[in-house]
DNA sequence: GATTGGGTTTGATTTAGATCAAGGTTAGAA
DNA sequence: TTCTAACCTTGATCTAAATCAAACCCAATC
């Protein structure tokens, strides 16, 4: 079998460990998954957020060990692929390996454009950018793209976007009394989409 | 034949554009190579510097056209391999397809390694991880790690870095002052590489 | 050899966001 | 329900790096 369904983990359980050998690549099936390594220095850095239909645990793949941790942000279920088959299975299914290139080059890309925010853009910029990505990722399961619950903590978002937790909640503040968003504590409503394009930097707001 | 050499670029010749189709990967021969890419605001955003023995373009096979350019910073020679041969040549040469996986895999390691970089380091450990990680790349080709030529300018430097040109040209002149660098323009020598790796904020400084 | 222009340095000033310091809120545990 | 601890907000202050503004230094061209 291809693909293994195992148990709902729970909040804080992990889906591997940094180190942890390189076996799977895992898909989320509900619920919401948060990547972070520790570097050398010892203090965590957050790489990125998972929603359900998103794919993780490539970078394990040049190693052939984790060089992330995952860890489930709230109670999730998660699709174990494993990676070992994908030699023999790319024989039979030959898109499959062409799939894993672009699941990667994928990550690339979005790797970059993070790493655009991060070294050009403002708080604010930096804010509103996650948010519409999230929001296009609801959009893209079929989900609310206007009124959604973002299930990391303030802190995780700014380890993220390389802000304080303090400068989150002041973005989060001003945003709010810009009737942009509507803020409740980790629920997010979207006031004025095409405002919130503006805030993030974009000069094409999408109609 | 799998691989194409060509003739050799010089400086600002372009190894392959943003958008162009993705045909094949480059490894670089001798010189240097910028890749970039232009965002949708219309600003650079440098992404890479490749040296001899550096394959780059992997960023183009999800899409199947480069998302950056690469362009020469001096005169170079490029190879080229042509990417739509990797199906068959996987066939025949197994380990060449996991060879692709690690190289992107190590990009992406290599991007978040930037991004923590960028999000969490100040100016001058910023610079100083630079010059070591340039350093260490010189030794990877038996060449000196402690006299080199960066070949890029300081802009292009501190663009990747998310830095000003004159903050790139404080910390130089800072990390000389301390006698860690002896800087004269673009020739670095690294007098104390002890102390360099200290100011990149390792705490484990390598005897 | 003068001239132009890209690249680099240096200094003065400003500012975005960090840091420091309290409170306030929420949610799970007892 | 009350308690506790983690999380979030708000305000005051500080600081690293950006910005603004010149000057400088070359390398190539006329």
């Amino acid at each position: 079998m291809i693909i293994r369904l195992g148990r709902p983990l729970h909040k804080g359980d992990h889906v591997y460990r940094q180190h942890d050998a390189f076996l799977s690549i895992f898909a989320v099936r509900s619920g919401s998954v948060k990547s972070y390594s520790i570097d050398e220095e010892g203090d965590e850095l957050v790489t990125g957020f998972y929603f359900p239909g998103e794919v993780l645990g490539m970078d394990g793949i040049g190693q052939n060990r984790h060089e992330s941790s995952a860890i489930a942000l709230e109670t999730s279920s998660i699709c174990e692929i494993p990676f070992n088959h994908l030699g023999e299975l790319s024989l039979a299914i030959p898109t499959l390996q062409h799939n894993c290139f672009q699941l990667m080059s994928q990550e690339i890309v979005e790797d970059r454009r993070l790493m655009a925010l991060l070294s050009k853009r403002h708080a604010d910029q930096r804010v509103a950018t996650f948010l519409l990505t999230i929001s296009a990722r609801k959009a893209r399961s079929r989900l609310s793209d206007t009124v959604f619950r973002l299930p990391m903590s303030r802190a995780d978002m700014g380890n993220y976007l390389g802000l304080t937790v303090e400068t989150i909640s002041r973005v989060f503040n001003g945003l709010q009394k810009q009737q942009v968003l509507l803020v409740n504590n980790k629920e997010i409503t979207v006031l004025d989409k095409e405002a919130l394009c503006i805030a993030a930097g974009l000069k094409l707001a999408v109609a």
